[in-house]
DNA sequence: TACAAATTTAGAATAATTCTAAATAATTTC
DNA sequence: GAAATTATTTAGAATTATTCTAAATTTGTA
């Protein structure tokens, strides 16, 4: 198992604190954070955070294919350090948003004719412990 | 084939000019606009159209399910009267947004527990146009 | 140690959207 | 049909997320 640090190497980028503590805590949540709540969490730990470095780490992350924006509701952008090919479902009632993956590949339903460089996509509705809430 | 104006009245929408307009507006392009375009195109037609009154109708449109955001690329949103279960493609290098229909439907793919309101799909990559000029 | 390059930082600037309260238009009531 | 009520639109201010900018700090190298 490749440490974060390693990953961060082999992708080109030099493992700064800033750099690692972002891709760390983004490797260990599945919750989705907006660049806001990433800042918010990390502030205690290094306390010289800026907003602007967790903007900066996670453009080039991002650039470097390690992590993933989600777009699923109105304009909050949110960050997702999974990126093989998969969705998100997001609970209109309690507002959590869940990975899904797919029993094949959306490219196979794809007739493309052109060159497909990343899939995402996004699912509203009730999740099961909202809808057994009810 | 029902007027725009009786879609609207269909769906409990009183049938303002504003409303009108900018619902057939959307019916009529396959574009994509954003907020920001549909401002700007529609106001020489309505002189007296206001930013507000853009995002209000859009909202409200919404709501009654007879148009869906589209949120592909950061955190600009964009506006779709299509709203049968589709997608969208983006072209990294002309920018423009197409819709993409699927074989069969993405909901057979998911063995969901929860109850699903709204499907939507982003592929991001190189558009064929774009393609073959390279 | 000294220099150069890379990275981070705070705060200002920008852009999209929402809020607010007043103005206008449409509808209802008498 | 006038007055009152309700719905809709409007301009501009406020808010929010993100980007820009230029200085400060850190890291790597001669």
């Amino acid at each position: 198992m490749k440490t974060n640090q390693e990953i961060l190497v082999q992708n080109g980028v030099s493992p700064s604190i800033q750099r690692l503590k972002i891709f760390s805590y983004l490797k260990a949540t599945k919750s989705h954070p907006t660049a806001y709540t990433i800042f918010n969490d990390l502030k205690d730990e290094i306390p010289s955070l800026s907003k602007t470095t967790v903007y900066n780490v996670l453009k080039l992350l991002i650039a470097k294919r390690l992590v993933q924006e989600v777009r699923i509701e109105g304009n909050e952008l949110r960050y997702d350090a999974e990126v093989r090919e998969h969705g998100h479902f997001k609970c209109d009632v309690c507002g959590e948003v869940s990975d899904v993956f797919l029993n094949q590949p959306l490219n196979l339903l794809l007739n493309h004719s052109y060159e497909v460089k990343e899939i995402q996509f996004n699912i509203t509705g009730v999740c099961k412990s909202c809808l057994t809430k009810k």
